[in-house]
DNA sequence: CGGCTTTGACCCGCGC
DNA sequence: GCGCGGGTCAAAGCCG
């Protein structure tokens, strides 16, 4: 399902959590389906991550709220780019407005995502990807200026218990004939093939990754080079990604979900010693947010 | 103070 | 040509 486009030059982030970062389309337009319930054959080639906790209303990076994302809270993944929203509208036939965001890591960038609740399924997020990144990651979000609305204090109560309200999200990519690659969101637990499709798929990607662009999020060195960075990738999926899906967080997916971040944070190291600023980080905010 | 979100207005493409 | 729907702009206000 997922597949990246062979034309695609620049990486477009796909996927819109801390996992995100493994494996990202490069299309000149990606978008993001999320089945809620789906999450199966069909998407096994598929970057399906689940993603809970990170607040639409946050300022950058996150993806916007169906509506009124503020008043909401709703939590949506969040991608290693940094997101500003220039729009919203209400979609004919859906009773979710779509958000309209652009990247705001570098001022030429015409890289731009839409994010729009599934029709279908609420718990699904759509997030289409338009154009492409002129730039490399964000090695360091507080690279981008700004402030973070992400409300430390208010918006912790929030992720609390967004993570009950908000969907949650796995992605998944696909091609289309228009260059789009779809990532999903959804709720579903991930399936161990998934992973191993996704290790598959990265393996694929790695060598696109390696010309020109560095497709990476900003993690510690040890993941300065895409190939180790996606080598470190497959073992992440299968333990903490596995853990994180195989979890389900449904019931008490508060604490879980700590638990399983926590994990995850330690294998990335990403909570509070790689010289950035957590604020200012896509993974900071995931990592709040859950 | 700078950047972000919100939101109404404007613009543009498409179908009839 | 007109209406509709989607995408973008820009002013106002909010937040750290």
């Amino acid at each position: 399902m997922l597949q990246i486009s062979p034309n695609s030059k620049l990486p477009v982030s796909p996927c819109e959590s801390p996992v995100v970062a493994v494996a990202s389309p490069r299309g000149i337009k990606a978008s993001a389906f999320v089945p809620n319930d789906l999450i199966s054959a069909n998407t096994s080639k598929s970057c399906l991550v689940e993603s809970t906790g990170v607040q639409i209303s946050s300022p950058r990076n996150s993806a916007p709220a169906p509506a009124n994302s503020r008043q909401s809270g709703e939590v949506v993944p969040s991608d290693l780019w940094a997101w500003r929203k220039y729009g919203q509208k209400p979609i004919k036939g859906s009773p979710y407005p779509r958000g309209y965001y652009r990247c705001s890591s570098s001022k030429g960038c015409s890289a731009r995502k839409q994010v729009e609740r599934s029709r279908t399924d609420p718990n699904m997020l759509v997030i289409t990807y338009t154009s492409e990144h002129n730039h490399p990651w964000p090695t360091q979000r507080n690279a981008l200026a700004g402030s973070t609305r992400s409300q430390p204090s208010k918006n912790n109560n929030n992720n609390n218990s967004a993570s009950k309200n908000s969907p949650r999200i796995k992605q998944e990519q696909k091609e289309s004939s228009d260059n789009v690659d779809t990532v999903s969101s959804s709720t579903t637990p991930v399936k161990e093939e998934m992973v191993e499709d996704l290790d598959k798929q990265i393996e694929m990607e790695d060598g696109e990754f390696s010309e020109g662009f560095s497709y990476r999020p900003a993690l510690p060195e040890s993941f300065q080079s895409d190939q180790d960075f996606f080598a470190d990738l497959g073992e992440i999926e299968a333990d903490p990604l596995n853990l994180l899906f195989s979890q389900g967080f449904s019931g008490d997916e508060e604490r879980e979900n700590k638990e399983v971040l926590d994990q995850f944070s330690s294998l990335f190291e990403w909570n509070g010693n790689n010289g950035s600023n957590n604020n200012n980080t896509e993974f900071g905010e995931a990592k709040r947010g859950l």
